[in-house]
DNA sequence: CAGTGGTCTAGACCACTCC
DNA sequence: GAGTGGTCTAGACCACTGA
């Protein structure tokens, strides 16, 4: 009798996470927004509170919500543009901390080559484009990144300024194009840098580098952007908890 | 008038997840074994099963416990052994993923130095055991590492055979020393491997290496062991979900 | 079959936010 | 003070495990 779509003989509170999923990835509730009350969700679908909270809850654990008391529920707009600086420590000898600024150097559009239409789920030769960007501490680049975006949803970006200086990224994409970033995956890798990445790094060529790679993806779990960055090995330190 | 110790103010459930973790932190509740059932916890605490449940499934979200449906609920044993072989991928040039043997060269009673005895939160100059061991695969060598650990907490180490080949550690920790290792941090960075590591991965000095720093934890969340360990960079690929 | 965790309900009361 | 999420209860019924 319920709206409730997915497959049946799944719990109630996971088909009901799934449908307010579905609302979310389908931009009826926005970023950062509130989604309706408790109280509202459970007399509209005729789920006792317990139910509609622990669906809620679920997707709280996910990212995807966030709560906040005697305010509502929200949904959560990811702060990767802080990822580096979560993840990193921009750290200089002393240990202190530095937040590097960012320069665009180019923004291009180009055709995929394998490895990228394969990560973003593209056929190959799909029109993308690429942007090269360098952060930038008083000591000079500290992190160069190569960025590809499928062209069929971020064409707008063309159209647009990106070499202002200490521009956030993810802000931009959903400004411009309607596309949020809602989760993410990095791989972590090292080895020693070669000439073109030298230069933009400006460092020896052969020094040691991190390589980061991160595949971002929207609510739907979509590929969204792909990242490359190489960084000054002596600059990063990457925290990761295990258990 | 309940046995729930800590602070009152706090919520029931959490103030029950306290005394759940303590109960597992002194031993009352071994490793691996069941704790008892939720209808037995919620009349022993005059609580009712809703908030049972609710402290239960917080120490689930952590990592601590595990539920099995018709089976009980059980203090989980982390399993860090392959902790490794989840993170990294010890991948050929195809792609193929081998498994490791590990070897152990050396088991040394020392007195710590400045930076390890500030990791494992130790008086500088504490006694430690520090335990050297590489990782080979058919190609040579993949991984080396430091291994340090409180001598207070792990004398009986040093009464053990502990060359044996293909050896997992954290077993042997909880066989011999009873010290179980309930959770983790793990720290990234990359550099150009020094004459001594680059003669245990036998590699040319100066090669790009990837540097791994692993603090392991009990259930209390004192600090058990410190490793560093350092491995060929293009044999890592360590994975992280960001959000 | 008895015992366990898994789902779901209906509602009371509290704590916080914002007007 | 009205509206929100946060805590807590008491219990029914289901699904799975293992003797």
């Amino acid at each position: 009798m319920n709206i409730l779509s997915s497959d049946s003989r799944l719990p109630l509170y996971q088909r009901f996470r799934d449908h307010l999923i579905e609302q979310i990835a389908n931009n009826h509730w926005r970023a950062g927004a509130a989604i309706p009350p408790e109280a509202v969700l459970s007399t509209q679908y005729q789920l006792s509170t317990g139910t509609v909270r622990k669906a809620i809850e679920a997707l709280v654990g996910e990212g995807i919500l966030e709560r906040q008391q005697g305010r509502g529920t929200f949904v959560r707009r990811p702060k990767f543009q802080s990822s580096l600086f979560r993840c990193f420590r921009f750290q200089g000898p002393g240990g202190e901390c530095h937040l590097p600024q960012s320069r665009i150097l180019s923004v291009k559009p180009v055709l995929a080559t394998a490895s990228v239409s394969e990560a973003l789920g593209l056929a190959e030769d799909a029109p993308v484009i690429c942007i090269v960007r360098v952060h930038v501490l008083d000591t000079g680049p500290v992190l160069a990144e190569e960025i590809w975006l499928p062209r069929a949803r971020f064409q707008a970006l063309l159209e647009v300024d990106l070499t202002r200086q200490g521009l956030l990224l993810y802000p931009t994409y959903e400004e411009v194009c309607g596309q949020v970033v809602a989760s993410a995956g990095e791989a972590l890798t090292a080895e020693s840098i070669n000439e073109v990445w030298a230069r933009w790094l400006q460092v020896p060529v052969g020094s040691p580098v991190m390589v980061i790679e991160r595949l971002a993806r929207d609510y739907a779990g979509q590929p969204l952007e792909l990242r490359r960055g190489r960084g000054h090995a002596e600059h990063f330190r990457y925290n990761v908890d295990i258990r």
